[in-house]
DNA sequence: AAAGTGTTTCGGTAACGGCCGAAGCATGCG
DNA sequence: CGCATGCTTCGGCCGTTACCGAAACACTTT
């Protein structure tokens, strides 16, 4: 198995605590500039400089120049599906700890936020909640589907099931996954109708982003198509 | 987010050489002593203990004392899930590599092979596109199902749906799970349903481990079913 | 009780890697 | 054309940690 030198060099860059800053910053999917990951991560430019260009050689991230900025995202699904799994492991240990001091920002992180590319939280979690008591939703600890009824509640909230499956040229409904959550040690909902539901409630205004960080706040009318024709709550 | 510091903590303990060879040796789910751990790792029995009591501490490993030995095990189902996210992204990487050196031994376990709890290599791609092909499962690259066919297929081989969904509790027929094959690239079966019929090829003695390794080889009986009931190839 | 094997603890060494200050490249703006 | 800004490279310091030899510990066997 040579592969074991990979492995290493990969779950070492993830495990040192500058360059794991700087990776959770990146869960929202967006790109961050090397400023900006200096900062959440708490070091100079220079140093962040020197982590994100091992992560980039590395093929963790991938950087697009603009100007005079630099551009760095997660390079694939894959490097964020592997920062989710981590932080379930190391969320796992934390059972067992005091509660960690929670300021108004950390409030509003556990209330709702981005992960990667969909919605976790309390609001992820209440929302595949009711999508599964609705029974639009399947969802084991580790698989998920999407039901007719569900493909019909999508549909009528602008979502096209069939578009996201012919995407991926399958024809199958299984474009859900679950996810567990860090703070509610729940399930919510990631995976490709994961992804478009949090899309659209951006695009529609259901959802905005809290400046500068992944948390987000429900709009009035988000609340009401999530209680009306979601059914949370 | 203060479980910044834990979730380096937890990537850096697999990010070390020896740490990592060790995590890899038990991904076959069994339990293995410090000793043998110490082997794989090539490193002295008193380094490997070192370890191994700090992966335990920090709740990746599990042990349990049996006379003079200690059988250390992959401490939860999350910690698996996570080798393998990281396992994926490390051979990601690996596409742009000039082949890698394959021994005889390398070729058995691409050949065939345990993934913690279920069937890898290309055994494992094999069986999951001929029940793919025969319209028993569907797999996306994120999630997957069983179909109804698939329950009357399972069923015949002696692997009851019911009892496996029983168990979690839920009325759904998601139970398995995609996982990337780092050897072949392509996706796998894991899951319930993957560990089901893991479990009842050893039992039925469809297949063998072979000795000291995750390799395992199909017996004639085993490529009977394999061919007959299920359709391979 | 004594001998032997598997495992852990202790102490000391060596190497790796993160960090910053200073200086060097780029790009955009006045 | 300079000057500011964002980013990177270089050099040296320092803390962390993997590693092994030696010795203690635990448990089994004779």
């Amino acid at each position: 198995m040579a592969s074991n030198a990979r492995f290493a060099e990969v779950a070492s860059l993830a495990g040192d605590p500058a360059r794991a800053a700087m990776l959770h910053a990146l869960m929202d999917g967006r790109a961050l500039t090397a400023s900006e990951l200096a900062r959440v991560a708490g070091v100079t430019p220079q140093t962040a400089s020197g982590h994100l260009a091992r992560m980039t050689a590395a093929g963790l991230l991938q950087v697009a120049k603009q100007g005079r900025h630099r551009y760095h995202r997660l390079a694939t699904q894959a490097v964020a599906q592997m920062i989710e799994s981590i932080m379930q492991v190391a969320s796992g240990l934390e059972a067992m700890r005091p509660a960690p001091a929670t300021g108004p920002r950390d409030a509003a992180m556990r209330a709702a936020r981005t992960c990667y590319d969909h919605l976790a939280g309390h609001l992820g979690v209440t929302l595949a909640d009711a999508l599964v008591a609705g029974g639009h939703l399947e969802l084991t600890h580790d698989a998920g589907l999407v039901t007719d009824s569900g493909i019909a509640l999508l549909g009528r909230i602008g979502i096209d099931v069939a578009l996201l499956t012919a995407h991926h040229g399958k024809t199958t409904r299984v474009l859900c996954r679950p996810c567990l959550d860090w703070s509610e040690r729940r399930a919510h909902l990631a995976g490709a109708v994961g992804a478009a539901l949090c899309l659209i409630s951006f695009e529609e205004n259901w959802i905005r982003r809290i400046e500068g960080t992944r948390a987000v706040f429900v709009t009035p009318k988000g609340w009401r198509i999530y209680r009306g024709t979601i059914g949370v709550r």
